[in-house]
DNA sequence: CCTAAGACCTGTAGTAACTATAGGTTCAAG
DNA sequence: CTTGAACCTATAGTTACTACAGGTCTTAGG
């Protein structure tokens, strides 16, 4: 029972998904965005098969999205792994560029869990909204600071 | 010149854009989501005019999305100011709720950070990209084991 | 051989929180 | 009385998917 190409190993959308960890949805949405090609439908019948550069992409993405890339950037990075004359430095540069951005966004959160903080510690804890120190803080003008209760020990 | 109504004053869009120091189109969008109501257009020609009370409650909203709440969770808050029955603890719960997501956000870009920093630490710095270390680390395997998503497309 | 299940296909609509048009009306100044 | 600004409604775009609807194709069972 031999067959040419090995045909049980058809690498159709559901396998191919599932090699890359993404669902099959997701493969046709970057399909869509021509982050990777589409695999013609065979003339005689049958369906599209994924060569293994495209699964190898499509983790390539998935990698780069779990640096906090996004497809537009990662799109970038990929043509450039497909341009002889890109340097590495181009590559270390981006890197650099998100980290100061993942930077920019942990200062902002940490402002935020410290804004929370002292919103929560401040608050009497029960009775009618009226007196909700959290609801007043809201409806007070913008920079404006929780009331402060006595001491509040930080976290680390 | 005397006018009746205080003419001069008529808080139209615009005016409440600026008090509320958000965009004109924010305001027209909140009222879309029916986060705030929609000053019905006079009988006898004019624009909308907004009252004061409206202008706070957008000034509510943008200060609890500084603190990380979406819309959807502003629009319970809100409800909740109407609601003579409720207490302070509900509020002071959704707070901590919200510091909960804060301090997972920020771990998440934490591990990020590291990541980057390590890999961008690592890199060469000139080359090809056939030698680039942070590509070769996208290109690698994730945590990555074939088949650990579910057969079939579906997920609870 | 026929049927039914399941995987595949295309295309569209929905999510969050706006922003930005297009195309029309109304108002205030010159 | 004519600009020009501000208003109005309605729609499309953004991100990264997800979830259908409604059809085609393949394959396993009877």
């Amino acid at each position: 029972m031999r067959m040419e190409e090995g045909a049980m190993h058809r690498t159709t959308i559901a396998k191919a998904a599932r090699q890359a960890d993404v669902g099959v949805e997701t493969i046709r949405f970057y399909e869509r965005k021509a982050l990777i090609e589409r695999p013609p439908r065979p003339a005689f019948g049958g369906y599209r098969e994924y060569p293994a550069a495209t699964i190898e992409r499509v983790r390539f993405i998935r990698q780069a999205q779990k640096l906090g890339f996004s497809l537009g950037e990662i799109g970038d990075l990929l043509s450039l792994s497909a341009d002889p004359s890109a340097d590495c430095a181009d590559v270390r540069e981006r890197a650099r560029v998100k980290l100061g951005e993942v930077e920019d966004k942990i200062s902002r959160l940490i402002e935020i869990r410290h804004a929370l903080d002292e919103l929560i510690d401040a608050c009497p804890g029960s009775g009618a909204l009226g007196a909700c120190s959290i609801m007043e803080s809201l409806m007070g003008q913008g920079t404006q600071s929780a009331g402060t209760r006595p001491g509040k020990e930080k976290r680390p």
